[in-house]
DNA sequence: TTAAGTGCAAAATCTTTGCAAATGT
DNA sequence: ACATTTGCAAAGATTTTGCACTTAA
């Protein structure tokens, strides 16, 4: 059960959450699930340019309500996207990973498997998430920093 | 060395960075100064709303560029401003602390001191910087929900 | 057929830019 | 007096809203 987010899973998906299943929001799970980092709206827009910007709001929106995606804003506030882990419910996100932040490539990827150190917090504060980023930079720009 | 942004350093702390000493600078250091939390951009509007929007931008830009104060975004993505603390330098911020996100009040707190757990990253990640959030209600809300 | 989704137009925000007037040094 | 800073007007960008047309089921 390594993989779950499958092309021939998108219909099932929509179905499973009472949405139509048309092609502008066949091509954003698409897009989404062909990436290992999350997407940024500005990608995504660049994409779909030939969609409406509104549609995209609200295929966003949508999916963000019935826990399809999640949203994170990276290190810069631009808001990025990623599909959810079988485990996020609607309107409760289980997103306590790491995000990872390129510095190089902008890019945040889900680092869903990290394990996060617990924290400590002061007195009176109770904590119910954590969310932690990291900056540095991918393996991938990291290859090309050292091309040996 | 506790405190070191009293009232009476907000001169000479402009001085430093070259910038002139003007009601609305003041003001701004002011109100951040009074608080444990980061201020919103929204908050700082309202308390500043007899300055122009555009003036408080500028403000807030000049003030980022100085390194006096830095600039975090929350869950929510809004902007979020905080003094730095005295090792902060042009253009490079030391912002690696805790960032406490209330759900209740949505107020931000850095917490400057505390230690942050090492960080374990995949193979080919290398990092330079992390910020933590985490979420959850502060003292003050925390004290609101249990009255007695 | 009909409820849901899309596209277009337009409003509402938010942010940036240019320039003249005001202010700090 | 002079360089900065502010305020105002306006441009640009982002996000939201309303409504008619289209499409999936």
């Amino acid at each position: 059960m390594a993989q779950t987010k499958k092309n021939f899973d998108f219909e099932e998906l929509l179905n499973k959450h009472q949405l139509k299943k048309t092609a502008p929001r066949l091509r954003v799970l698409s897009m989404m699930s062909s990436k290992t980092s999350a997407t940024s709206q500005p990608d995504l827009e660049e994409v779909m340019s030939d969609v409406d910007r509104v549609t995209l709001y609200r295929i966003l929106t949508a999916f963000e309500e019935k826990g399809i995606i999640h949203k994170v804003f990276d290190l810069n506030g631009t808001a990025n996207y990623a599909l959810c882990a079988s485990n996020c419910e609607e309107n409760h996100h289980h997103d306590e990973h790491l995000h990872f932040n390129c510095v190089e490539c902008k890019n945040v990827y889900c680092l869903d498997d990290m394990h996060l150190p617990k924290l400590e917090v002061p007195q009176g504060f109770t904590t119910d998430g954590v969310t932690v980023y990291a900056t540095g930079t991918c393996p991938k720009c990291n290859k090309k920093k050292t091309p040996k």
